[in-house]
DNA sequence: AGCACGCCGACT
DNA sequence: GTCGGCGTGCTC
């Protein structure tokens, strides 16, 4: 007997190969089966599909291809994966096949039947026996956070303050599941790969190193796929991961935990754009699990939720072992000299913390040693040749290096225009920033009497693998003084001796034209200033330093209270009237195209042929603008903004607005992808 | 997306 | 005369 099968294949959004495709087997196989199939010359790897799928690619009209092989080692992906998948391609608007095979391994693509079936074999074996780390005794505050979590049901938001111990809630939130149900598994997410060391540890030292596995995408191949062998088949009860593991296979899944939820790594910047985060919440519902989102400064989607009464909200507003947070200090710039960098009165607290063997933290967001090279003598500026951006200047090799593009070179020795070997540096990026510091204190002694000792830890400085941990280590070794970093410095680490974090250049977000922002300006000083005072002997003299040109901006009151929810509600008050998200929802069309205006022509066409598509009376379309950075890699791009007051209706016309998009014509074009949900316009 | 086929420029 | 540019089109 031959039947027919539903199999879904990585082909990418706009091709016209949506859905799934059929083929011929000589044998049923259950919906959720690996399997590879020939398309075209090629041979992929692909999932069987559910049969009654909607979609109508199946032509059998003409004879069907056999499918190549089964992967019959690995058992059927569940039901709910799938529905999570389905759901993910069509809301994101991208291809099922494309979806379901990001969602997977990458190494299982490449393998055939008999290649995953030897692997399996190599990984099975009984798990080794798991000697378990006693929880410490939880505070009042944790207490309350896990009664109230383990009596409700649904979406939790934990609003816990920095320091206020979260992760321990976390833990325990996932033993007390396992009291419960031994063979439960649960879903711990992180927005960064960075932080997923520490939390494993955590885990590790918790619940032993056979229940846990990592997944994100600093693993290598290999790495990944017995983590994800491992979380598919049960055997690995807690994965920890980055955005990507909201995806891991957990046939057991009843508990998903998102750190951080309001941090924008969880949204996915190119190809399928999908909120970790906001899938994190849907596959809860899903699988009938509970989620738990952790946040000092939540997303204002989620806040707005718990007002709504769609999450319950579970309070932590306290710092463990009585520890305070930091006092905000704001510096007027105005009052400052014209190009202060660092005002008297932050180089002064500084030295005085190095004179009492405290660290210090300042924080700025741009890496390199100066954003722009200029001549001084003509009007050259080291613009990238192929971006519409400035090369930034990296003194410590000597190169002028695109951060969009990659393009690098050598620096000049004289102005490639007039021949003036008087080039400058304009701006400062963390480089500069460490070496005026040693500058500056280069006087200022330590309690021994040693000069200062500053590290620099940027995406430059932990390039290789194992340089971040190495210098981790050194900070909490007390071995540095002052820490100069960019973002990468304020998230998540448990800094015991940091007393003092300043940040230096908080003005840009304050104006600027996007409206999350202020959002963000606040969640990263917020952010930034939790990393200081985490000890309770040193907290009560811990500051986190602000240097402004608006002391009096209503974000900075809110900062200094450390009064999230006032931020909040002014906040929202502003989006409700402005019809924004978490009131209104948005999504963007962007084009890349060989020439700006074909890349704006291909969007307005696209808006022209949208009229009497269904619900587009509910949408508004905006006019194609260039977008912020307008050509990377010499590739003109530009974007058009869709909005309505209703997310089912921007979901109606969108899908009805694809294939428009997809029969679109504008020569020079070279692609084009919608982000719902956009966190940047 | 791959990977073909298909028609116009600088090389053995 | 060929190698190779990337424009258009197809893949169950």
């Amino acid at each position: 007997m031959t039947c027919q099968l539903s199999v879904v294949v990585p082909t990418p959004a706009h091709s016209t190969l949506g859905g799934p495709l059929s083929y011929r087997s000589e044998f049923p196989l259950a919906p959720g089966t690996l399997v590879r199939v020939p398309l075209g010359r090629r041979e992929l790897l692909g999932v069987v599909w559910d049969p009654e799928a909607q979609f109508d690619n199946a032509a059998p009209e003409y004879e069907l291809k056999p499918i190549a092989g089964v992967l019959d080692g690995i058992a059927p992906l569940t039901a709910r994966w799938r529905e999570l998948v389905s759901f993910a391609a069509s809301y994101y608007q991208r291809g099922l096949g494309e979806v379901a095979l990001m969602a997977l391994p990458p190494q299982l693509r490449g393998l055939s039947a008999e290649q995953v079936a030897r692997r399996m074999k190599r990984t099975a074996g009984p798990a080794p026996a798991t000697a378990g780390q006693i929880a410490a005794a939880p505070t009042p505050e944790q207490a309350a956070a896990l009664d109230a979590f383990e009596a409700g049901t649904g979406c939790f938001l934990l609003f816990g303050a920095t320091g206020s111990g979260k992760t321990e809630v976390y833990l325990q939130a996932v033993q007390r599941l396992f009291e419960r149900e031994p063979q439960a598994q649960a879903l711990v997410m992180v927005p960064e790969i960075n932080l997923t060391p520490q939390l494993e540890e955590r885990f590790v030292a918790r619940f032993g190193a056979a229940d846990v596995v990592s997944l994100h995408s600093g693993m290598t191949h290999p790495q990944r796929l017995k983590s994800w062998l491992a979380a598919h088949s049960g055997a690995a009860r807690v994965v920890l991961g980055t955005r990507m593991a909201v995806f891991a296979s957990m046939p057991g899944l009843k508990l998903i935990v998102v750190d951080e939820e309001h941090d924008p790594s969880y949204k996915q910047q190119e190809g399928a754009r999908y909120s970790a985060r906001d899938l994190a919440v849907y596959r809860g519902r899903l699988e009938g699990a509970k989620v738990l989102l952790g946040s000092a400064t939540p997303s204002l989607e989620s806040w707005q939720a718990c007002e709504k009464g769609r999450y319950t909200r579970l309070v932590m507003p306290s710092r463990i072992g009585q520890a305070q947070l930091p006092k905000v200090r704001l510096v007027d710039m105005n009052l400052q000299p014209h190009k202060t960098v660092f005002s008297p009165q932050l180089l002064d607290a500084v030295s005085q913390r190095i004179a009492r063997g405290e660290q210090s933290l300042v924080f700025l967001n741009r890496r390199g040693y100066a954003p722009v090279l200029a001549c001084t003598a003509c009007d050259w500026k080291s613009e990238c040749p192929n971006c519409s951006a400035f090369r930034v200047f990296h003194k410590i090799d000597r190169t002028l290096r695109c951060h969009h593009c990659g393009f690098t070179e050598r620096v000049p020795r004289a102005c490639p225009l007039c021949g003036n070997v008087d080039i400058a540096p304009v701006g400062r990026g963390t480089e500069r920033l460490e070496e005026s510091l040693a500058q500056l204190l280069a006087g200022t002694r330590r309690p021994g009497g040693e000069p200062v000792r500053i590290a620099r830890m940027d995406a430059d400085t932990t390039r290789l693998k194992g340089s971040l941990e190495v210098q981790l280590a050194q900070v909490h070794a007390g071995e540095v003084d002052v820490l100069v970093g960019t973002q990468m410095i304020t998230k998540g680490h448990d800094f015991r001796r940091i007393t003092l974090v300043a940040a230096l250049n908080a003005d840009s977000a304050l104006f600027s034209a996007d409206f999350r922002a202020p959002e963000r300006l606040f969640g990263l000083l917020m952010q930034a200033a939790g990393r200081a005072g985490r000890d309770a002997i040193q907290s009560g003299s811990s500051e986190m330093w602000v240097q402004t040109f608006h002391p009096t901006h209503p974000l900075f009151a809110a900062l200094r209270q450390h009064d999230y929810p006032a931020f909040a509600a002014q906040q929202l008050k502003e989006r409700e009237q402005a019809g924004m998200p978490p009131f209104g929802f948005q999504a963007l069309v962007r084009a890349d195209a060989r020439t700006q205006e074909g890349a704006q022509a291909f969007l307005a066409a696209a808006a022209a042929a949208a009229a009497g598509i269904e619900a587009a009376d509910r949408v508004m379309l905006y006019s194609p603008v260039p977008m912020s950075v307008q050509r990377v890699a010499n590739v003109e791009r530009a974007q058009m903004l869709v909005e309505s007051a209703s997310r089912a209706a921007l979901q109606r016309f969108l899908a009805a607005w694809h294939p428009v998009l997809q029969a679109t014509r504008e020569k020079g074009m070279i692609r084009w992808a919608v982000d719902v949900d956009p966190l940047a316009i």
